[in-house]
DNA sequence: AGTCTAACTGTCCGATCGGTCAGGACAACA
DNA sequence: TGTTGTCCTGACCGATCGGACAGTTAGACT
């Protein structure tokens, strides 16, 4: 807690690693160089690679149970437009982290930080489906969430632009909101 | 060539862990170990791990090439349907293979197979880009991609039951060929 | 019988892995 | 001037990594 900097540019870096190359592919020492530091003073602060990967993603874990809990079950559509707003948010500021759990969650069930950031998409999950309770409906979840997750980190690859000026940001942000919120929006009952 | 069922069949299990634990995340042993072999036989197959990568994601490659080919540049909308069912087949028949140069495109860069793949959804993404240039319509592009991408390999992860009857498996089919068509139909011109 | 080849294996190699440990640099406090 | 505690490091350890290589088995052909 002394040099905080530090430790949370350990931490983005560490983050950084593990969500390019998975948590099995990245070596502590090509974290450590990408850190300026060596791999000692990288395993100084944190007593193992688990333990650098569960304080890295922890306030990610945080912030998402705060957004689950934050669903509005009885609200109305202005409510539930609000919230899928607050999604969106969370994806925007930890996408490395969600990209870590959405893409590695299962092979790192074990690590107790990943279980419980398995457990909170798994109440998600089953929160939403109360609602929308059919294959269609769970299809249309599962792609706004991994697509969603995915877009924030991969896009940047076969796309031709290098740079996302601040406004284009602000209009990616509001297009992800739109396209995520058509999607989890209640359909009509049927065609 | 001349016994290819076991050839085939140690590409599936090296896709599996592949796209499973990222390609520096699995190793050769386990792989070999999986698939009922010794680590030297898999190298009497495959010069390298990068070849045995190579080999194992060549027909999706292959698949996919032959799909953006297929792009009705100017057909109308039932055409537009047609292409969106061609592109979900392949992605269902090579799931593994699309999550894998999905999420781990950029890294792999340098391994030409991977290139070429990138190359594809590269021009895959321009021509379609080419009719939805905003960025609204970019955002769903890339929301339909990798959500169908994701969801076809790790949403098992927080659904509670676990085999895919066959009837759900064709229901799953048919509401993701409609939810990625929503997606990449042209929308109205503007609200 | 001998020959050839495909499929497969165990052994060995140098490099790198995650992790331990003893100690150095340095500021704060006595 | 010690002394203490934080931050950081190089040296080292056993294990595992990707890969090279020599050799074995078994079936096909002559």
């Amino acid at each position: 807690m002394s040099s905080p900097s530090s430790a949370l540019a350990l931490q983005r870096v560490a983050l950084e690693q593990f969500s390019l190359v998975g948590f099995g592919g990245a070596s502590l020492g090509s974290i450590a160089q990408a850190a300026g530091l060596s791999k000692s003073s990288v395993l100084y602060h944190y007593a193992s690679k688990e333990a650098l990967l569960a304080a890295a993603i922890e306030p990610a874990i945080d912030a998402l149970a705060q957004v689950v809990e934050s669903y509005p079950y009885g609200g109305d559509r202005a409510e539930h437009d609000r919230f899928v707003e607050r999604f969106i948010d969370f994806l925007l500021e930890h996408r490395l982290a969600v990209h870590l759990f959405v893409n590695q969650g299962q092979v790192l069930g074990t690590i107790p930080a990943v279980q419980r950031a398995n457990d909170l998409m798994h109440r998600f999950s089953e929160t939403v489906a109360e609602r929308m309770p059919s294959i269609e409906d769970r299809i249309r979840f599962g792609v706004a969430i991994g697509g969603a997750a995915y877009i924030l980190v991969a896009a940047a690859n076969w796309s031709d632009e290098g740079e996302p000026t601040p406004a284009e940001a602000a209009d990616a942000r509001a297009a992800l909101i739109d396209t995520v919120a058509s999607l989890l929006r209640h359909p009509e009952p049927a065609h």
